[in-house]
RNA sequence: CGGGGUGUAGCGCAGUCCGGUUAGCGCACCUGGUUUGGGACCAGGGGGUCGCAGGUUCGAAUCCUGCCACCCCGACCA
């Protein structure tokens, strides 16, 4: 059948462009590096704003906007955060189109040059920070706790759906504080944060680390990140929360007055999450047969699909489902009835599956006599026959088990493919043969950890927080190390 | 930007090596009928500048030249 995706095992490339594409969640735009994302496939990306939002509000901040457009001298007022993003910059150079006098269609005005350049923000610390400088005079101004819902373009080489896309939807939070003590409690305030939405509603478990100084955001004393793995063995950055010091308020001269009277450079943190965790949950999850949404992100929680040969069974089956859809949404459950006559209901079952929707509920006439209906769960596909009365609570119930199932389920796969190794050889061999999540001592120098690198693809995901301490040597050099660091091949 | 691949109906493909009737298949679509507890069946029907531009030839989807687009693997990255 046209609508099948392909299977893990054999391309998972493809499998997860099925995913996404057969999925119904975005497809690939003209627009080189672009995608357009699908209705089904936003809203889960508004389910997650909602939920995310809620917990940045919990946290005390509130939500502003900042424009799209950077001056060229903003971005290179901070060094390494220039470097960091200048090969991938786009860039406006005009103002106005005309018509080509040559013959048809339109071409660049040259007399509308810009006298400066603009870049449209690859991330808006720069445009921020150039802003938070005519708000900051005193402590009393501080702190200021923002975040903002924005789109931002990198020029990437290579896109990949949701994961690496040139234009992709994110929040950026952007905090302005007196204190370095403040400033890196909210860096990991904020990475908590994540942590919490990753694995109580995107069902994916995270570690939390910090990132080696060569891994930092460019511009950052210090980057925290919740690294997830992925079902072919590759982690997947989810998160990051980034100490970014005074150097922002350097670069800017963002100064208040202290208590005592002194001035000093405010303290800052920026912290972001994008569309990129729609990916993450598709790849985390989903099986051959499409997607696997967990309940508290499902845009459609519940559907249910009429058996029937004639108009009087579907009139039947109709005012019992209407009993059931009401329970239900009394319940908060977000359920749909699908009678549309023109697929017949094992077309409807495939087409559910693919689109990950977690409980499916058939009903039919054998299913009325004995006032019962058929429940498949998507995540393990078992199906079971529940009497109808009782069966909002049921469900209610049913979704929680879902929901912490494929939690469970992802964790598990995530420890069997945690492992330490003490040797180089070990190390390439498990990175070859298996991947996951390699731990490893490393000798803490940035020419060791480039060379692995090159050598075989793995990075240092992070160093996880509250680290074991322990004596070893690093696979490379043998030098003396004190903890083991995580490393993997990643997207 | 390097290596590989693909471009033929809305989608997925065959045909290209070795030029030759009217360019074909599956899915989707339209009409009618029978069906409906895991991707229905039968009959009929519509839909194509064969990626673009040149060239060779009596004749080009097929051969030659140039260009373009997309995908995959690298390097870069949320």
């Amino acid at each position: 059948m046209s609508n099948k995706i392909a299977s893990r095992s054999d391309d998972y490339s493809q499998w997860y462009n099925d995913l996404v594409i057969k999925g119904g969640l975005a497809e690939h735009s003209s627009v080189r590096g672009c995608m357009v994302i699908r209705p089904y496939g936003y809203a889960i990306w508004e389910n997650m704003k909602e939920i995310l939002d809620s917990m940045f509000k919990k946290t005390g901040h509130v939500n502003a906007y900042f424009p799209l457009f950077i001056p060229k001298s903003f971005l290179s007022k901070e060094a390494a955060h220039v470097e960091g993003f200048a090969k991938e910059c786009a860039v406006v150079t005009h103002y106005r189109l005309k018509n080509d006098p040559d013959g048809k269609g339109v071409i660049v005005d040259p007399d509308a040059k810009l006298e400066e350049e603009l870049i449209i923000r690859p991330t808006s610390e720069t445009i921020i920070w150039n802003t938070y400088k005519n708000w900051v005079r005193s402590y009393r101004d501080l702190p200021i706790l923002i975040n903002q819902w924005a789109n931002v373009v990198r020029w990437e080489m290579r896109t990949r759906l949701f994961l690496r896309t040139a234009e992709f939807l994110w929040q950026e939070g952007h905090t302005a504080h007196a204190t370095d003590k403040e400033a890196i409690e909210e860096a990991e305030r904020m990475l908590e944060v994540y942590a919490d939405f990753a694995e109580n509603f995107m069902a994916l478990p995270v570690i939390k680390g910090v990132k080696s100084p060569s891994e930092r955001f460019a511009g950052a004393v210090e980057t925290y990140c919740i690294e997830a793995l992925m079902q072919d063995g590759k982690a997947l950055q989810a998160g990051t929360s980034h100490f970014l010091g005074q150097n922002f308020a350097k670069a800017f001269d963002v100064k208040y007055a202290s208590k005592e009277g002194v001035e000093e450079y405010v303290w800052a943190t920026s912290w972001g999450v994008s569309t990129r965790l729609i990916g993450a949950l598709l790849m985390a999850h989903s099986d051959d047969e499409g997607l696997v949404l967990p309940p508290r992100l499902a845009p459609l929680q519940v559907v249910i699909v009429p058996i029937y040969r004639s108009e009087e069974e579907l009139a039947t089956i109709s005012a019992k489902v209407a009993e059931i859809m009401a329970s239900l949404r009394e319940l908060n459950i977000s359920v749909k009835f699908d009678d549309d006559d023109q697929s017949r209901p094992g077309f409807k079952f495939a087409q559910y599956e693919l689109e990950g929707v977690p409980v499916r509920i058939a009903i039919g006439p054998r299913d009325l006599q004995n006032n019962v209906v058929e429940i498949a769960r998507r995540d393990t596909k078992e199906k079971s026959s529940q009497s109808i009365d009782g069966l909002a609570l049921y469900i209610q119930q049913l979704l929680e088990d879902i929901q912490q199932q494929i939690y469970r389920k992802a964790l598990q796969f995530r420890e069997t493919m945690s492992y330490k190794v003490d040797t180089y050889e070990e190390f390439q061999k498990a990175l070859d043969e298996k991947g996951g999540f390699i731990y490893a001592h490393w000798d803490g120098t940035a020419e060791t950890e480039e060379r692995i690198k090159k050598e075989t693809k793995a990075t240092i995901r992070c160093i996880p927080l509250n680290n074991e301490q322990e004596e070893g040597k690093c696979i490379l050099t043998g030098k003396p190390s004190k903890q083991r660091v995580i490393f993997a091949r990643a997207y």
